[in-house]
DNA sequence: TCTGGGGTCCTAGGACCC
DNA sequence: TCTGGGGTCCTAGGACCC
């Protein structure tokens, strides 16, 4: 019989923060979101509070304040990090890992599916443990639905105590029959909005859903979800990781902009790093999009939301390119007397560097590579930003906060913690 | 009054995920 | 004053073809 896990670490970034600064065990404690806009990731603690998952921070202030919740910066260097120490410590115990999200890989057990279970996961959640002080619960079923399913139940019900197993269809029924069908894996509100007309309210009723009913009511993803729900696979565990689709540097202000030379200067930057992360993964890019836009929670204020794309032929990785090409669409698409919060790059057409198309005209190509690789090496060496454009400009008012980041505890060598006897 | 029957490809937008 | 960033997949509809 198919065995699938899926292990999932608890309050993740809240985890990764508390290994390294033992002040922030035992207390409420959120991660917020770049430039410290919402609360991304709760203690229980905090949890226990009512901290909601994407509350805006600036609303809750005085709840935070009163409680004593402390607030870190999001530090995505150490998380992901973290990541892949977790991983290896998995490893040990399955070879067939889907790396799902950067607190969650899918497992599949089926050649171990003659042992006990249940024992063969704790061995690998202490190893987790043992190896990077992170808390995990794990969830087992025939399918990877039902093994989310099995997850969040191991999660909230602590008759569980961390391990959920869902083999069993007794209790597999029992788990569906109580479990709300909005918290299932791939129902959003949308979905879960028309299954509530239709009396459809727990994941049991949406397991017994006929199919030609299921896709009427969303599309083939609700049909296979149902399929999943039933224990027929839909969707495999994926070792190899899919090629990339697209690819985004996105980011809002520290503080609005309202000048045209500011903003270039912050696009400037999202296509340098647009590039960097292209490079880094081997890639070119055929398609680039820049956006910008205001603000759009101040609905009383103008508003304007601009976007161009640009193709790239050839196509490219070079940043300078990429900024080049990011430059002619927000001057294309820039209007004077609206306080912007937000810009952003895309990439899409993405392809192996070695598939790429060639043109006749690529006689430079040789030393912008170097060029590239270089910048790479210097930005790797002596930190990001350290060999920027100088589009990037001086005033840089509009950086995102992060008032409260940790040091890159595990990843620069002049941060690392000191132990002192 | 009558006005074919297929295809393909592309894009925008919706829905969902963590 | 202060509201994240980065992805995937699917469908409908338009443009175009023979």
């Amino acid at each position: 019989m198919t065995a699938i896990a899926l292990i999932d670490c608890n309050n993740y970034y809240v985890s990764c923060e508390r290994a390294f600064d033992s002040s922030l065990v035992g207390v409420p404690v959120i991660v917020a979101s770049n430039n410290d806009g919402c609360a991304i990731a709760r203690s229980q603690e905090a949890k226990a509070l009512g901290v909601k998952m994407g509350d805006p921070i600036h609303l809750i202030r005085d709840r935070l304040d009163k409680h004593g919740v402390r607030v870190l910066s999001s530090n995505y260097t150490l998380y992901g990090d973290m990541q892949r120490r977790v991983v290896a410590a998995v490893e040990e115990f399955a070879s067939e890992i889907e790396i799902y999200s950067i607190d969650e890989s899918f497992v599949d057990l089926t050649p171990f599916a003659d042992r006990d279970l249940v024992a063969h996961v704790n061995g690998m959640r202490d190893q987790v443990r043992r190896w990077t002080t992170i808390p995990t619960c794990v969830g087992i079923g025939p399918t990877k639905t039902l093994a989310k399913v099995a997850n969040a139940a191991a999660k909230k019900n602590p008759l569980f105590d961390g391990v959920a197993d869902l083999r069993d269809a007794v209790i597999r029924g029992f788990v569906l029959d109580r479990f709300p069908v909005c918290d299932v894996w791939g129902v959003g509100r949308a979905t879960a909005a028309k299954l509530m007309t239709l009396g459809v309210t727990t994941a049991g009723q949406l397991r017994d859903m006929q199919m030609k009913q299921a896709r009427g009511v969303g599309t083939v993803v609700l049909e296979r979800l149902v399929a999943e729900l039933q224990g027929v696979a839909a969707s495999a565990v994926e070792v190899v990781e899919p090629q990339r689709r697209g690819m985004a540097v996105t980011r809002s202000f520290g503080l609005p902009i309202r000048d045209l030379e500011q903003l270039m200067g912050a696009v400037a930057q999202y296509a340098m790093r647009a590039g960097e992360k292209l490079r880094s993964h081997g890639l070119v890019a055929g398609q680039l999009t820049v956006f910008f836009h205001t603000n759009p929670h101040k609905r009383d204020r103008p508003q304007h939301h601009a976007s161009r794309r640009v193709t790239l032929h050839p196509m490219s990785a070079d940043s300078l390119e990429l900024l080049a090409a990011a430059r002619r669409g927000v001057e294309a698409a820039w209007r004077d007397g609206f306080a912007y919060t937000k810009a952003g790059i895309m990439l899409d057409d993405l392809v192996a560097v070695e598939l790429r198309p060639r043109t006749l005209f690529e006689c430079d190509a040789e030393r912008r590579v170097r060029l590239m690789t270089a910048l790479d090496e210097v930005n790797g060496r002596f930190g990001r930003f350290t060999a920027v454009p100088a589009a990037q400009g001086f005033n840089r008012g509009w950086q995102a906060r992060a008032d409260s980041r940790s040091p890159a505890w595990t990843t620069r060598i002049d941060e690392v913690p000191v132990v002192r006897a």
